[in-house]
DNA sequence: AAAGGTCAAGAGCGGTGCTCTCAATTGTTG
DNA sequence: CAACAATTGAGAGCACCGCTCTTGACCTTT
């Protein structure tokens, strides 16, 4: 283990440590490009040592190994994405709980058209032979469906969310039990019904915006993407239960 | 140029040509497997030539390059998810629309939890520098797309089909474009604010799907994943517009 | 100034896609 | 049936990849 995500950056004292942190920075920054270029599949650490001027072994000083480059680029991606759906959910205002949701699948889907290969190296198919270190990857990876999570209870606990009809409502008990360590784990008062929905809505949001970043649409079918989708939020809007907007 | 998906298969005649067939049958055989346990982007034509017992530059006498057999297999994978799908909406009777769409997305699940790397190649994020040729996949890459069309035209024509409520209907005009050049392709009768909601339905389903197969959902957080599924797809149901079932 | 830590460079291993040439095999035809 | 020609497999080779190891130079600290 290498000093990824260093434990609350204690800053850096020695200029060494200084320099080397530097060198780091600049090998995800060049390691971002080519993500974003040619794809996670081809990522090459050779590449990026040209980029940075130095001989392919030099590489091997910073980082450990193609894999210990990806799980930095996976946290960097999963960063930007969290600031990004975090600061437009934050700049709706706090009772507007289906205009925060509306805010944070756009800011996803925006995020994700502008950054195609980052999105597929963080929703895509996974990359063979390589496993993200749930350590590093798990909290950066969760912040988009807390965020969902969190304004899906606040509109509950506010009275605005309102439980799908009965019929649509049952909840087998395996699962019912699922849901029940979910509320526990993350304090939630969401009734099961409710979660059933914002799980769906959660899902259907990525593949609504990975079937766009995957061109999984044909090239000609939709020429009208953004009231497509902006019709798709307003429909798993209302699936998810919220009254107002 | 090869000889892609012969046009019709006319009953190969030589000796040679059946040989020939026979070679590249196994060749996409190899690849199969391949795929299924190293994932796409770590296919190698050296790889499968090793295990064809031949040397490697041999198998470029019957695949262009690692492209082609790349298209080889998007097709294979394509044409069997199509040939499950198929037979499980057949097998459901011809009136039951809403049992039709269930089984659709029962298979479609089954065949990807089954084949995830097939299915992270057909439906995950592209593969860098590859770029399907849509003569070749286009046809047999629409054939799941089509069958759930045609079910939701079907179930509309016999008035199974009840549009969403007004308020959620509003498709605005460039998008109503859009509907309008699919129905006049396919033929359908199906109405926009339908259309609207089938296709989310259909993005819907490969995002719950994708879920899944590429471990989106943390390794805990979900047990009753059968039984999420199916909760899903009532949902899904309900939100394309069947009223039985 | 000496000692220790840190670094870039280079050679090297086995792997990849792909091309080219050459010899052998094979099917077809006179 | 034999000669021809098309097809095929083998081998060498190019440039790239991830990764390891050794060597010599540099810089910081003592």
């Amino acid at each position: 283990m290498s000093d990824v995500a260093a434990s609350a950056e204690p800053t850096l004292r020695t200029p060494r440590e200084r320099a080397r942190a530097q060198t780091i920075a600049d090998i995800v920054r060049l390691g971002r490009e080519h993500l974003a270029t040619h794809g996670a599949a081809a990522l090459s650490l050779r590449a990026v040592a040209r980029d940075l001027g130095v001989v392919s072994s030099a590489i091997y000083r910073y980082v450990a190994n193609r894999d210990e480059l990806l799980t930095l680029l996976l946290v960097d991606a999963y960063n930007e994405l969290g600031d990004e759906v975090g600061a437009a959910v934050g700049a709706e205002p706090e009772q507007d709980y289906a205009g925060r949701f509306r805010a944070l699948g756009l800011a996803l889907r925006t995020w994700a058209l502008r950054e195609p290969a980052r999105y597929g190296l963080l929703f895509g198919s996974p990359v063979p032979g390589y496993q993200a270190p749930a350590g590093q990857t798990t909290t950066p990876g969760t912040r988009v469906i807390y965020s969902l999570v969190g304004i899906l209870d606040a509109a509950y606990r506010a009275g605005e969310l309102t439980p799908p009809p009965a019929r649509a409502a049952v909840v087998p008990s395996a699962l019912a039990a699922d849901f029940d360590a979910i509320r526990a784990g993350l304090g939630l008062a969401v009734p099961d019904s409710l979660l059933a929905n914002g799980t769906l809505v959660w899902t259907s949001l990525f593949g609504a915006v990975s079937f766009e970043v995957f061109g999984q649409y044909g090239a000609d079918t939709f020429s009208a993407r953004d009231e497509l989708f902006a019709h798709h939020l307003a429909v798993l809007a209302a699936m998810a239960g919220f009254t107002g907007g």
